[in-house]
DNA sequence: TTATGGATTTCCT
DNA sequence: GGAAATCCATAAT
């Protein structure tokens, strides 16, 4: 395989359903370049989010200022503040004025690693670096300037790179973490054997299902 | 206008 | 295993 990412994901690839979009992410690389220096990460687990028939969504209640970016033309950033503290970002999907979008939920740094550190000390020397959604906007410095910044334009700081060529066997799926509502829907992707792949965690204010992951 | 809870992480017990 | 930290959108007065 080659030693750095070489294609720029096209906005017509990702103006698809969120969960085939969710598929084309994973092994895809997100690339951060700031005044301190770059950081590459590969994607090893995402979460596909729909408007209006999902309650999960952000755009379940319709459009805010907020959530605008996922109403507009995939392939562009979606970032969010949450708990007070944290960002999440996604990739936009769909177009057209409906609503969808990719939660990433986790990669693998695989370059710029001592910048990441820096930025996450309390990971330094460990596979947790990027490993769960707010983990990995702090890895890349992505922050609510970052809302709509178009992936798919190689003059952006940040950019999304195709995957290359990992196995589709390895794919896994199962329910959302940290979601309340529709758990009964597998919209949760990842590749399987990947240290980076977050923990799952149920959403709500319930205890974890039985026999779930622990 | 006030109240509530969240697509989380980290530190304490 | 549990709770705190702490901003913003949405729901309820």
């Amino acid at each position: 395989m080659a030693g750095h990412p070489v294609r720029l994901l096209g906005a017509d690839e990702l103006a698809v359903d969120p969960v085939d979009a969710a598929h084309l992410l994973l092994g895809a690389v997100l690339e951060s370049e700031t005044p301190a220096g770059t950081v590459r990460v590969r994607l090893t687990e995402v979460e596909a989010y729909r408007g209006g028939d999902d309650p999960a969504s952000h755009c379940y209640r319709g459009k805010t200022p907020r959530n605008a970016v996922m109403f507009g033309p995939a392939g562009h950033l979606y970032v969010y503040f949450v708990y007070g503290m944290h960002y999440c970002a996604n990739v936009v999907a769909l177009t057209d004025g409906v609503p969808g979008a990719v939660l990433l939920r986790a990669g693998e740094v695989i370059a710029g690693r001592e910048l990441a550190e820096s930025r996450r000390p309390a990971a330094r020397g460990t596979s947790d670096l990027a490993r769960g959604p707010a983990k990995l906007t702090t890895a890349l410095a992505l922050d609510r300037g970052h809302d709509g910044v178009d992936l798919t334009d190689p003059a952006s700081p940040v950019r999304l790179y195709a995957a290359e060529g990992h196995d589709p066997a390895a794919v896994r799926s199962g329910p959302r973490v940290g979601v309340a509502a529709a758990v009964d829907v597998p919209w949760r992707f990842w590749l399987a054997g990947e240290k980076s792949v977050s923990a799952y965690k149920r959403g709500g204010r319930r205890r974890p299902a039985p026999g779930a992951t622990t």
